[in-house]
DNA sequence: TTATATGCAAACTTTTTGCACATGC
DNA sequence: GCATGTGCAAAAAGTTTGCATATAA
């Protein structure tokens, strides 16, 4: 499990500077569990740094995400949605409204694993799981 | 399964126009087992259609998209995926060579799928399970 | 015939880039 | 002090929109 702690050991060992922006947009990514788009991200971010403009919030984010700090996950309004969570998991999408939710089903996702290892004989460093579909809200109003 | 017949006979009855340029995009959309994006399926189109123009090709996917023909997937590089063909299947994806290889794995995905609503509460329409890693050949010279 | 679809160009939105200034170390 | 990061503004890239013309039914 990441924490600021760990993120901040890891930039400077790696000699990159640990910047009041940086530790922000960490902060807030790590606490979120909701999947911010850039947007948003920079609405939060802008409460505690007025002066922080959107290029910051983007390179910030592309850095982390180089860093394997972050996931960057690509939706069909044309937003890209970040989160710090990269642990074993499902990410729902909702077609309509663009919300994205974390599931969690360690078992049959390791025996999905386990299969496709078998059937296709591949070294597997990391996966990607979406499944697209309507959320509880939107579902209701098709 | 969706064909070209039953589309034709689905655009008919509610009116829509069978226009040449919506039976290429189709016609592509369905025999195609790549996740072309409106650009790579302008290019495939402008061979037949010359004059088709970007516009036509977005408003023909947009207008698919709504009547259920074809699904729109984001990617975090900002271009998105459009898909007719919705198995359930795998994508292998090696980091090293490139190559892509598609796994089917029905039982196991499905007792995937069926957990994944169970706790998401989620009506899904379709999935993107992607697996990054080494292929046979590549993990033989790591 | 006539309502719908196409194609062009312009607009719009999100993201990236170049550069001068500021700042962490 | 110096290399790296930030912020501004402009550019790029993908997608959408308005409108006149073309065309399927």
């Amino acid at each position: 499990m990441k924490n600021l702690t760990n993120i901040i050991t890891l930039l400077r060992d790696k000699n990159f500077r640990i910047t009041p922006q940086r530790i922000a947009i960490i902060k807030y990514l790590l606490k979120t569990d909701v999947h911010p788009n850039a947007e948003e991200i920079y609405q939060v971010i802008q409460k505690d740094f007025p002066m922080i403009s959107m290029a910051t919030v983007y390179k910030t984010l592309d850095f982390l995400k180089n860093m394997g700090i972050l996931h960057k996950v690509g939706t069909s309004n044309g937003k890209n949605r970040f989160e710090a969570n990269i642990e074993k998991h499902v990410n729902m999408i909702c077609t309509k409204c663009g919300k994205i939710e974390d599931v969690y089903e360690q078992i049959v996702l390791s025996q999905l694993e386990n299969e496709i290892i078998k059937k296709s004989n591949y070294h597997i460093v990391s996966r990607r799981i979406e499944f697209y579909g309507y959320c509880k809200n939107c579902k209701l109003k098709l």
